[in-house]
DNA sequence: CAGTTCCCATACGCTACCGTACGGAAAGTG
DNA sequence: CACTTTCCGTACGGTAGCGTATGGGAACTG
């Protein structure tokens, strides 16, 4: 009656298989890539396998939402609870969860979501779940670290903006010290503290 | 000889009428659904008459990216010519041009396009020309209000990345007072003066 | 070992596209 | 009025994908 042993080299798929390895093609191709016959393929079975496990596509789809936003809020939450003296190391931290070089393959997926989002009721639904729980989780930092509620509202959303935003922008080709701008406007996110006098440039 | 005469209720299609049809669709369903029988529906012929015009689809899609190029690089060398002494206002009005209430149609494009990008080697070429040119003209009007160098690089850098990224964010559906955040977030922004204090509240 | 359940393969019909071939009407050209 | 060029309709073949029907093997159950 055990729904599923731990792992024999996967001689039998489960749901959470096949909502794995959606997820893997959201990332790289966007929910209209998400099609029953490739997933199969890549899983090295047929179409059969998928309607025994699903209802049909919307069926994984929706498995796929669920997945992601447990994961999300997890994580979230995780991150952000609060450590007593260390909540601007743990904003910075957030920021650098959000970044490509650092997080490649959630940064695709979280880009993916959001253009899924835009054309889906039910994963708008979703994804605005999980901004209220990431925009309530940085207001607290922000607040445990003594600043007033309204700029740790604001703070925490242009916070979010920033780290979307930025990770739809192909900086790598952009002129200039990216790193060091980076730098800087995390300090301007998170503490307003003028940028540092330039060393020599 | 003449290649298109002015506006005739428009009983012959040219190249302009199914590029701007495309662009269109792209907003609303990204690239995946601008497909050819679907655009001719939508403009009331057949296929035939696109296939006069175009080679194939990828033709369409690469006069929808040089379009779509040209009309940006033109509109933001426009919004940022200096004017001296309003600096402050221009950079204002560049974040307003961005957001989704007086804009809906061209951020949707925005979005559509960098999702086309990356995935797409050529529209990924022409978003970073894009790109570019805004963080260039941006940093010449941060410049111009008196801001050292590398500051008005990061500035200008932010600016973009909020921009985007607020417009895949559902604000609408949050609490709070969203008008004066955004407010807030655009002092934050283009000049680094604390949020004003809070009135009653 | 017979029966049942679980999991997957095969085969089929259906729709939405792409691109091509070809024909035809309408307007310009001499 | 022939003749050509422009522009579009129609018809066709081909692929990819969804969902269904059905069968069959392997493992469990008694």
């Amino acid at each position: 009656m055990l729904h599923r042993m731990e792992k024999p080299p996967r001689l039998q798929l489960d749901r959470d298989s096949w909502i794995q390895s959606a997820l893997d093609t959201l990332a790289d191709e966007g929910v209209t890539g998400v099609r029953v016959e490739v997933l199969a393929k890549r899983l090295h079975v047929t179409k059969g396998s998928f309607y025994w496990h699903f209802k049909d596509r919307q069926d994984l789809l929706s498995g796929v939402l669920e997945t992601w936003k447990d994961g999300r809020i997890r994580d979230i939450v995780k991150q952000t609870r609060p450590i007593a003296g260390d909540e601007e190391a743990q904003i910075f931290h957030v920021i650098d969860v959000y970044s490509a070089s650092r997080n490649r393959k959630g940064i695709l997926i979280e880009l993916a979501m959001r253009e899924w989002a835009r054309r889906d009721t039910a994963a708008a639904l979703i994804v605005e779940e999980v901004d209220a729980w990431r925009l309530r989780c940085a207001r607290e930092l922000f607040l445990a670290a003594g600043m007033p509620m309204h700029e740790a509202s604001t703070r925490s959303m242009l916070l979010y903006a920033y780290v979307f935003g930025i990770s739809m922008m192909n900086c790598e080709k952009f002129d200039g010290d990216i790193a060091r701008m980076k730098d800087d406007i995390r300090q301007l996110i998170a503490c307003n503290r003028p940028t540092p006098p330039t060393p020599q440039s």
